[in-house]
DNA sequence: TTGTGTTTTATTGCCTCC
DNA sequence: GGAGGCAATAAAACACAA
């Protein structure tokens, strides 16, 4: 960009003016209040010529920037508010109003526009980032939960294995007399089904993670959930224990973990049968 | 006082719309 | 093609710590 335009440039500052004692015409309330020194006042620079004239700068020091008063930024904000964007009258209006050249207020109100998207845009990150975090924090929870229930699940496995070993000895015991220790391990199944059951489809907090977990992947307002869960249920251990198809694609978690138990039971069962019956 | 970072005013070039 | 908007940028003005 070429500044050295910036203060000579007859389409622009034509009609930039100083007061006779230099000031500007847009240096401040003074422009609102003494609009009959109009008369006093010349040209910014009417040639570029000017800005090499040294007798020039000793009588009269090139334009500087100068920032509107408050009184003009009030009236340009109260603007802005009723109207993001000025039509041409309101802003040949607002110039007069103001002592200020239309093309200053439209400066203005572009340069306003830019500010507020630059707010705007903090505002939707602020946003999303108070909703990230509440998700997060969501979703750290529930892995916490997830993770308690999943040790639930290998506790039980565990006491009912205890419990159907403790069922073959007696089964052993009473060989001869044909009892039928296979209706023992069938109640501990019943019961253990019935347990987990109850974490589903209770009201509990455990039915909200079964249920939610998948939604939070799916919801679409996240990309990185759906890796990163599945990553933390590969993690879980003890979740392959009861694993019979040798899969490893992180997504058995505890209802996997009862269709197995529950699936060893029935092996056991036809294989009980088999033994009861020959 | 001075160096430095931020804000404000203004320009330029490009784009879209009528 | 002209008017107006926007993004990028320059540069003056301002704020503030050292």
């Amino acid at each position: 960009m070429d500044s050295g335009r910036l203060f000579f440039d007859p389409s622009c500052y034509g009609n930039m003016v100083l007061i006779g004692n230099g000031d500007p015409v847009f240096s401040g309330a003074r422009s609102l209040l003494n609009m009959e020194e109009t008369s006093k006042r010349r040209h910014f620079f009417s040639s570029p010529n000017e800005l090499f004239d040294e007798e020039y700068y000793d009588e009269q020091l090139p334009e500087k920037k100068r920032r509107l008063t408050p009184e003009q930024i009030d009236l340009l904000e109260k603007s802005f508010e009723t109207e993001n964007k000025l039509g041409p009258e309101h802003k040949t209006q607002l110039a007069k109003k103001l002592g200020l050249q239309p093309r200053q207020v439209a400066v203005w109100f572009q340069n306003r526009r830019a500010r507020w998207k630059t707010k705007q845009l903090e505002r939707d990150y602020d946003l999303l980032k108070s909703s990230y975090d509440s998700l997060l924090s969501d979703y750290e929870s529930i892995i916490k939960e997830n993770q308690m229930l999943i040790s639930e699940v290998i506790s039980l496995t565990e006491k009912l294995q205890a419990k159907e070993v403790s069922g073959v000895a007696v089964m052993v015991a009473h060989k001869t007399d044909a009892v039928l220790p296979v209706n023992e391990a069938d109640v501990l199944a019943v019961q253990v089904s019935a347990k987990a059951e109850d974490h589903l489809s209770s009201g509990s907090a455990g039915s909200a993670v079964v249920d939610d977990g998948p939604q939070l992947v799916d919801s679409g307002d996240s990309y990185f959930l759906d890796s990163d869960y599945r990553g933390c249920m590969s993690h879980i251990e003890g979740i392959h224990l009861e694993e019979e198809d040798g899969s490893d694609d992180c997504r058995c978690y505890f209802p996997d973990a009862f269709a197995a138990a529950e699936q060893q039971f029935h092996e056991e069962e036809e294989s009980l049968d088999w033994w009861v019956w020959s």
